[in-house]
RNA sequence: GGCCCCAUAGUCUAGCGGUUAGGACGUUGCCCUCUCACGGCAGUAACACGGGUUCGAAUCCCGUUGGGGCUGCCA
């Protein structure tokens, strides 16, 4: 198709959630497959409820997952006279009609239909009502008039589903085109808007599948072309319930604040509902690559954190340090000072990142390195019986490392604000690594020690705890100063704790 | 209640009339190993049920059950 065109139309009454997320990615997705355009609009006609924040929110989430409007955004609050000048025309072809019935009326005949075991539609007192001016001045509605000839029907062909879904017209109330205040409802600003903007198909979620009979009556009603339609199935909580804050996390900003990278999110939605093959590894160009309503799955999907986190972990290994570090300052919170940017930092980071399934994660890893000081804890070391022997070697690892040349810890002179610059200090860095390897292979075997029996007790010198980045990298990132210190730190410890 | 949609392992899914029902997450075991991870290898687990159609049904049709959605002057 040749002027394909999608569009993602939230309503900013909230932030931009996972499903909506997804609709615009399905949306996004189909029409860049297909060498068209992708639309943003803002569906901000309930003034009670839509914020300015959650319209912020939602335009920032979707560029921070990469999902760009080709045109400019529409919001349809400023949009008012346009929808004003079709609600003429309806009402002027008869296909429209004011209703004067109060709220309290409709409450009331609503009632009794549901108490009678019918369903709960108008009842039509206003149909056929033809109002003087002095009425006109009153508060009122504009109705939709639904065709009523028996055997009525509307239907559409849902392209997920590729079939025909067909409902009787006595199952379609005579909906509400304008509101009291003169504001257009949702089925109707849709239509009008997706008309006008030449939106060729309709990607949205199968809450609106009821919907759809009411607008393509619209179309038909005010001489429009109906665009294709294909509804998607909700995205479902752990529990089968429809996906809420009951189930955590919901928005995007909230994934990006808990260490979420947007590729793995963007991979993740891509996967939930939609196939090809058996890839799981999608980057968005793979994704528009290969992206086809056709292999959309009909059935719902529920929200798996696991496999998110999966793909998490997989975009972090993927990730150089430097960048790593720029993220994690990115998301930083205001009680944490950003990571510096030097090699020292990189080096730990590197080691870190496959260790990590968040960069919240991998930002309190770090946290050892950070801080200045380490406490040492009684409740871990209590688990260990220290003895004369540790003391012996810590003594003589401190040496060993206040032996070592300086040479080995000089790579922080490095340009890092180029990519050769990274580039030289991660290769340096390399070396360095490597000389620290075999100094301290040769200081373990001259004393014959190893490895396996002495890692615990540098581990928990350096950080204080059971779980550390390699030694390695520790004693580079560290430096001489700090690790001799800690070192030091650490056996007046034991030494207090054996008494 | 009415109308609409859906149904392969715990989860996401492949399958599109003939397969030992495939992959991924998770999980379990083993290997690697300075801890924890990564990685590698192996295992675990599914066609909701009942009728048809057919030589043959996870695949097509009907029903049952279960789940979801809508039933607003919200979107």
């Amino acid at each position: 198709m040749d002027n394909m065109k999608t569009r993602f139309a939230p309503s900013p009454t909230g932030y931009l959630h996972i499903g909506g997320a997804r609709t615009a990615l399905f949306n996004y997705a189909y029409a860049k497959h297909n060498g068209g355009k992708f639309a943003l609009r803002i569906e901000d006609t309930d003034f009670e409820r839509s914020e300015k924040r959650f319209e912020e929110d939602i335009i920032e989430s979707l560029k921070w997952l990469s999902i760009f409007p080709d045109e400019e955004t529409i919001f349809q609050s400023e949009r008012l006279g346009i929808y004003k000048s079709y609600v003429v025309q309806l009402l002027k072809e008869n296909k429209a009609y004011y209703c004067f019935c109060s709220k309290e009326l409709l409450e009331e005949d609503r009632n009794k239909l549901i108490a009678e075991n019918k369903k709960p539609m108008y009842v039509g007192r206003c149909r056929e009502l033809k109002p003087d001016e002095a009425l006109l001045k009153t508060p009122h509605v504009i109705r939709f008039r639904v065709d009523r000839s028996s055997g009525a029907a509307t239907g559409f062909k849902d392209l997920i589903r590729n079939q025909y879904i067909n409902v009787n017209n006595d199952e379609i109330d005579d909906f509400v085109l304008v509101r009291e205040d003169g504001i257009p409802t949702y089925n109707f600003a849709v239509v009008i808007d997706d008309a006008l903007t030449g939106i060729t198909h309709i990607v949205r979620g199968d809450d609106h599948l009821s919907n759809t009979p009411k607008q393509i009556m619209l179309y038909n009603a005010l001489g429009f072309n109906a665009p294709e339609f294909a509804h998607v199935s909700m995205i479902l909580g752990s529990d089968g319930k429809r996906l809420s804050k009951r189930h955590g996390a919901t928005s995007v900003n909230q994934y990006k604040k808990e260490g979420f990278l947007p590729e793995a999110l963007v991979n993740y939605l891509i996967r939930l509902g939609w196939s090809h093959g058996n890839d799981e590894i999608f980057s968005m160009e793979d994704i528009i690559k290969y992206f086809d309503l056709k292999n959309i799955s009909k059935s719902a999907a529920v929200f798996n954190t696991e496999k998110l986190l999966w793909l998490n972990s997989h975009y972090i290994k993927l990730k150089d340090p430097f960048i790593l570090i720029n993220l994690i300052n990115d998301i930083k919170d205001d009680f944490q000072s950003p990571l510096s940017i030097d090699i020292k930092t990189a080096a730990l980071v590197e080691s870190l990142k496959s260790r990590a399934k968040t960069l919240v994660e991998l930002r309190n890893k770090l946290d050892f390195f950070i801080g200045e000081t380490i406490d040492y804890k009684d409740e871990i070391l209590n688990e260990f019986n220290f003895n004369e022997n540790d003391s012996a070697f810590l003594k003589s690892f401190g040496e060993f490392i206040a032996g070592l040349s300086d040479e080995i810890f000089n790579c922080g002179d490095m340009d890092l604000t180029a990519r050769t610059g990274k580039e030289n200090a991660l290769e340096k860095l390399k070396n360095s690594i490597e000389s620290i390897k075999n100094e301290f292979n040769g200081f373990l075997s001259k004393n014959n020690w190893t490895m396996k029996e002495k890692a615990m007790l540098i581990r928990l010198a350096f950080t204080g705890e059971k779980v550390s980045p390699p030694i390695y990298e520790m004693i580079f990132s560290l430096g001489k100063e700090r690790c001799v210190e800690r070192i030091e730190k650490f056996s007046d410890y034991i030494i207090n704790i054996k008494r």
